[in-house]
DNA sequence: TTATGATGGAAAA
DNA sequence: TTTCCCTCATAAA
C-alpha cells in the first residue's frame, strides 16, 4: 500500500528499530543475495526517504534503495512468525524483529552517489522539511498536460500517487482534466499546503483519511472498504456512489492508465483556474447536501 | 481452482 | 499507448 506516506513511515520505524544496530540481513528467496552477504552482519546506520523512494543505509557507505511499485509490501513481525520464504526478497532481523520485504518493483545496492542522482532526479516531496515547491510550480504552470497527470508524476509531487491526486484535486474543487498551465497560483499553494498537511497526518496512522469531520459518514454508512486502502476518502474507489459533500454520484475513467475518480458537481469542467472561493473555510465550490 | 485487480513505473512498440 | 513485472487478498467459477 505504497503512497509516500507509507514510505517516510518505513524509514522511520526501521530507523527506530534497527539504527545503529549490528544486523542480520538475507535473502530467502535468493534474488537479492549478492548484496545480502555484503550488507549480513554490518550496522544499519539509518534509513530516510525521498517520495515513494525508500533508503536503507549501512556502514561502508552501502545503501539498499527500494521501490515498493504496485504491490511490494514490507512489514515487520517477530522473527518466530515469518514464513513463505520463496517469495521473501530481503530480510533485516536483529534477534527478535524482522523487517520482510516482498514483491518490491526493485530492491537495489547503490552507493551514496547513486542515492543523491535519484534524490536530485525526483521532485520536491510534500513530506519533506526541505522540499521547494517551487520547483514543483514551475512544472505545472509551463505543462500542457493535465493537473491530473502531473500530480501523478514523481518529478513534479514526489510521494503522491492516485490516492492523494483524486482526493486533493476532490478537497480543492479541481477538474482533473484542467491543463496544468491553466492552474492559478493560488489553488496551487492550497493544493501544496493540503497535501503536507494530510501526508504528515498520515505518516503517523499509515493510513490516507481524508474527509473533513463535517462530511465524515454516520458510523453505520461507512464503507467497509476503508481498510483495503487504509483510511476515510471523499472520492478514491467510489465510483456510483454519492458524493459526501453533494450527493452527486462518483465519476470513475480510465484516465492515462490508471483509475481517475471525481465528482462532477464539486469540481466543474474548468475549475481551479481560478482561485476557490473562500466561504466560512470550506474548500470545496458545491452547496452542500439538501 | 482459476481469474482479477491494485496506492507504480520501466520498457517495448 | 500497451505490455510487463512482482504479490496476494478477494471474487468468480
Amino acid at each position: 500500500m505504497p503512497e509516500g506516506h507509507v514510505i517516510h513511515k518505513l524509514a522511520r520505524e526501521l530507523t527506530d528499530k534497527f539504527g545503529g544496530k549490528q544486523v542480520r540481513v538475507s535473502s530467502p528467496q535468493g534474488r537479492f543475495a549478492d548484496a545480502t552477504a555484503i550488507l549480513d552482519g554490518t550496522v544499519l546506520e539509518d534509513a530516510d526517504a525521498v517520495g515513494k523512494h525508500l533508503f536503507i543505509n549501512f556502514e561502508a557507505r552501502q545503501c539498499v534503495w527500494i521501490h515498493l511499485g504496485l504491490i511490494g509490501k514490507f512489514r515487520f513481525k517477530p522473527l518466530s512468525q515469518i514464513e513463505n520464504y520463496d517469495t521473501l526478497r530481503l530480510l533485516i532481523a536483529d534477534s527478535k524483529i524482522g523487517a520482510e520485504l516482498r514483491g518490491p518493483q526493485w530492491c537495489r545496492l547503490i552507493t551514496p552517489e547513486e542515492k543523491l542522482a535519484v534524490i536530485a532526479k525526483s521532485g520536491p516531496d510534500p513530506l519533506r522539511d526541505d522540499a521547494d515547491p517551487e520547483r514543483a510550480w514551475k512544472k505545472v504552470h509551463n505543462a500542457k498536460r493535465t493537473i491530473a497527470q502531473l500530480l501523478m508524476d514523481q518529478g513534479v509531487f514526489a510521494g503522491v500517487g492516485n490516492i492523494y491526486r483524486a482526493e486533493v484535486l476532490f478537497r480543492h474543487g479541481v477538474d482533473p482534466k484542467l491543463p496544468a498551465n491553466k492552474l492559478s497560483r493560488e489553488v496551487f499553494d492550497s493544493i501544496w499546503a493540503d497535501l503536507a498537511a494530510l501526508m504528515r497526518a498520515d505518516v503517523l496512522t499509515g493510513q490516507i483519511d481524508t474527509v473533513d469531520p463535517e462530511h465524515s459518514p454516520e458510523e453505520q454508512h461507512r464503507d467497509p472498504r476503508v481498510d483495503e486502502h487504509g483510511g476515510e476518502v471523499y472520492v478514491y474507489r467510489r465510483a456510483g456512489q454519492e458524493c459526501l459533500v453533494c450527493g452527486e454520484p462518483i465519476q470513475l475513467e480510465l484516465f492515462a492508465g490508471r483509475n481517475l475518480y471525481w465528482c462532477p458537481k464539486c469540481q466543474p469542467q474548468a475549475s481551479g483556474g481560478e482561485p476557490r472561493a473562500k466561504h466560512g473555510g470550506a474548500w470545496h465550490n458545491c452547496a452542500p447536501k439538501a
